[in-house]
DNA sequence: CTCCCGTCCA
DNA sequence: TGGACAGGAG
């Protein structure tokens, strides 16, 4: 037997085809439609992309935009967030939520990178050990910091890809490497950050988790979920 | 698996 | 009023 039956390195071919007509869907809806943050801005400092994917966590990005440029004037560098006290620091961050912990990991962060000279570190090894910094943070800041090709696979780009894609697997955890083999799929075409902001930005406007916008979405025709849940007299499920 | 947590929207 | 949010840690 062939060892691509049992370790399906390789996706099927229907799925790379499916996968180049998403990308290509996605990169042109991002041009018209896609999201402007100031952590996407170019000639960020890597503190600046740092301390906005802590802020990013599970948190929605609407919030993060209210707050960030006054977190940023109030401590602009790492040296700044290592000496911050901790309750203005829990003060800054209250109406983002989470804003105990975030409080601690961030300075505990910036002291790490302090204690490293200030710089950030260009590997997944380094990152992920420093308090806060689990494989999405990881994979955002080598994207976004190193111009690494990685995948932010993140809830949104997840659902994206389960619903367009079908259900994957039964248990979870081949669904989760059935959603990380998409996920690169997806991001080695080229254009790394441009197609990983547009499958977080579609997911996030169009196939959301409480109202789907299916009727005008652009992919209906090739997405599963829109072709097995839709029915004439409905819109998407509303559960 | 649970907790962290304020905000937003159906 | 409750689920969901650019996750991560215990």
């Amino acid at each position: 037997m062939e060892r691509t039956e049992t370790i399906p390195y390789e996706p099927a071919p229907e799925t790379v085809a499916r996968a180049t007509w998403l990308r290509g869907q996605l990169l042109s809806w991002f041009r018209s439609s896609g999201r402007s943050f100031p952590w996407r801005d170019p000639g960020r400092r890597p503190y600046e992309i740092a301390v906005a994917e802590i802020l990013l966590q599970k948190t929605t990005a609407a919030g993060v935009a209210r707050a960030y440029s006054g977190f940023i004037k109030r401590y602009p560098s790492w040296a700044s967030l290592a000496l911050a006290r901790l309750e203005d620091l829990e003060s800054e961050l209250r109406p983002l939520g989470l804003w105990r912990q975030r409080a601690l990991v961030l300075r505990q962060l910036a002291q790490s990178i302090e204690e490293r000279g200030g710089d950030v570190p260009c590997s997944r090894a380094e990152l992920e050990r420093l308090r806060g910094i689990g494989p999405y943070t990881a994979s955002a800041i080598l994207a976004i910091v190193y111009g690494r090709t990685e995948a932010l696979l993140d809830v949104n780009m997840a659902r994206l890809l389960d619903r367009f894609f079908g259900p994957i697997g039964s248990s979870g955890k081949e669904r989760s490497r059935s959603l990380h083999q998409l996920a690169s799929l997806l991001v080695k075409g080229g254009h790394c950050l441009q197609i990983n902001w547009s499958a977080l930005d579609f997911g996030a406007l169009v196939c959301k988790a409480r109202r789907p916008r299916c009727q005008e979405c652009q992919l209906k025709a090739e997405c599963w979920y829109a072709r097995t849940q839709i029915t004439p007299t409905s819109d998407a499920p509303s559960g």
